[in-house]
DNA sequence: ATACATCTGTTGCTTAAACAACAGATGTTG
DNA sequence: CAACATCTGTTGTTTAAGCAACAGATGTAT
């Protein structure tokens, strides 16, 4: 299974994040980042604002965790972070950041370029860490590095196209349309 | 207004009575009051159970602190604690105590002797405050001690008796036919 | 231009919450 | 009954959160 640190934490640095994170996924369906302080933030975790960069360097830090954690929820409740790399398993993957993109942009606040690019890096470094952690199983000796960034580009472009279509087509055709051109390289490694 | 403290306290007290509070009021919906400890109050609140026992003697105090409040919740609400006494503001203080009641009931995992008789002596205290409260301003200068007690009691009487109707009766009707009755002591303040 | 407001990061000091450990109570189960 | 588990209250110490106050940035209305 994909290591996960914050296990042993104080529970009120736990609590704290939690309020901070909470507050900040809220404020994000109301109003778009670039208007929202960290005072907004911090009211509505009901904590004070110094604590606050206690534990976040500013609000971009902010949104790189809050999308970290999100996406990493996303990938626990499917079990991709416990599993080893398959098509079915690559399939579930694409399924999940083209969902996970989607809510993003039906339930955040006008997103802009700021936001959006933030989103992809964090989004990104996960889907590379996971590919990287599936494809090391494999008896294959091959370097994973250009295979796995070749794949993430590719998913999250994906995701990022079906995100941004209007009338958004049946993702599961989507999906199944785009996974062998995925898949192409990976297959080495199933 | 009827005065109300808590309001300038540490945050970090507030937020932890809060979360108390709301731990509380979760599991009485599972389970029922003799059969929760301290520890699964302070698990789900996400605090340390010696945190606790700086708030609360022990978990009966908690139970008086959590109907008073959930109770003033319920006063405020209907804004009974800024008005005077009116026959009409009379039949929604009565309403209500039919209605928490009744929610306790229908709420709470099966409700015994002890827990029932701890929420009585709480609401009873405040009907009793309210009414006192009521009274008072008015030009009479009648003592309004025993005519608020039997009203009090009364009015409990009657959502006692209304909550644990098995079939209840429409809360409207039920009130409009007891509220003479119970007016009748109050008249002179009217 | 200038006053006024609001936000940002940062600091030293104060206070509440967490922890671990304790003795004692209560209550199973072999 | 004895061994075991679980809960209750309490304590001394450690640690995180709150606070007030600061300088600086940004903005905006007069």
């Amino acid at each position: 299974m994909l290591p996960n640190p914050e296990e042993k934490l104080d529970p009120r640095v736990k609590r704290t994040r939690g309020l901070i994170l909470q507050s900040f996924e809220n404020l994000l369906t109301e109003k778009n980042f670039e208007t929202i302080s960290v005072q907004d933030v911090t009211d509505k975790a009901q904590i004070n604002r110094a604590t606050f960069y206690a534990h976040f360097q500013d609000k971009y830090a902010l949104l790189d965790y809050s999308i970290s954690q999100m996406f990493k929820h996303e990938i626990e409740k499917r079990t991709l972070n416990a599993c080893h790399y398959s098509l079915d398993n690559l399939r579930n993957l694409i399924l999940a950041v083209c969902e996970f993109l989607g809510n993003i942009h039906t339930s955040c606040a006008q997103p802009h370029q700021q936001f959006e690019s933030l989103v992809e890096t964090q989004i990104k470094k996960q889907i590379f860490e996971l590919l990287s952690y599936w494809l090391k199983q494999s008896k294959s000796k091959v370097s994973t590095e250009i295979p796995a960034t070749i794949a993430t580009w590719a998913i999250y472009g994906l995701a990022s196209l079906y995100s941004h279509t209007k009338k958004r087509p049946a993702l599961e055709k989507f999906v199944d349309e785009a996974l062998p051109l995925v898949a192409v390289n990976l297959e080495q490694f199933a």
